[in-house]
DNA sequence: ATTATATATTGCAATATTACGATGTTAAAT
DNA sequence: ATTTAACATCGTAATATTGCAATATATAAT
């Protein structure tokens, strides 16, 4: 089996889980942080700066694209990969929210 | 080959990355609300109430308390799981601090 | 048109995760 | 001492993730 059973969850928690996946790979972490120290942000930048081959860096951008985290747009025949603000404030109110409302202890 | 390259990331981002990937997953985060909702947080209860194996509660519930979320105190032949809630305040606090710091943007 | 550069996609091997039945372990109840 | 109840651990099958070489695509420069 080994399969995840998302139907027995809701969807907040399959949700929730999904962005937390997501940021739940050491590269995807630093890639986040590197770009937001940067001005420019361009994947081969990325390569060299993370070490981890080209074909695996663009694979961590397009998880981070899932989610929405990251927006891309091509800069003649480079890309340039920027931080959603909007989305990263929403998904960081909804972590918030979540940790906030698990705070109840009970021993 | 498949493993993931800790060694090149730092301290800071591997730890990140650990919270975040064990809390992407529905079950413990559905784990997690359960307990905070509850007065007694005992393993048979969440058996019943999230639908997996209590074989696979059981793993889940040891993911939690390997990054110190949950403890655990033996009562009687049960156990009462608890938040950690010093833990759980230092966890929100250092996830807030990385989405504080990431959210730059350059375009 | 051809070549060079930047990024994406494909295919695949290695490893990790998820889930659960079976079996241990431990403590209360009889 | 045996039995029962609650949980942990082991073993294993199914699936997912990670990483990279090879290849494809797309634009800029020549």
């Amino acid at each position: 089996m080994g399969i995840t059973k998302s139907q027995i969850f809701t969807d907040n928690q399959n949700d929730l889980a999904q962005f937390f996946k997501v940021l739940g790979h050491p590269a995807r972490v630093a890639i986040l942080q590197y770009i937001s120290n940067q001005n420019a942000c361009i994947c081969n930048d990325l390569v060299e700066e993370i070490g981890l081959a080209q074909a695996t860096i663009s694979q961590h951008l397009k998880e981070l694209k899932s989610i929405g985290l990251l927006n891309g747009e091509v800069e003649g025949k480079r890309m340039c990969y920027c931080i959603n603000i909007e989305r990263w404030i929403d998904i960081q109110n909804q972590l918030n929210s979540f940790f906030n409302k698990t705070k109840t202890n009970c021993c």
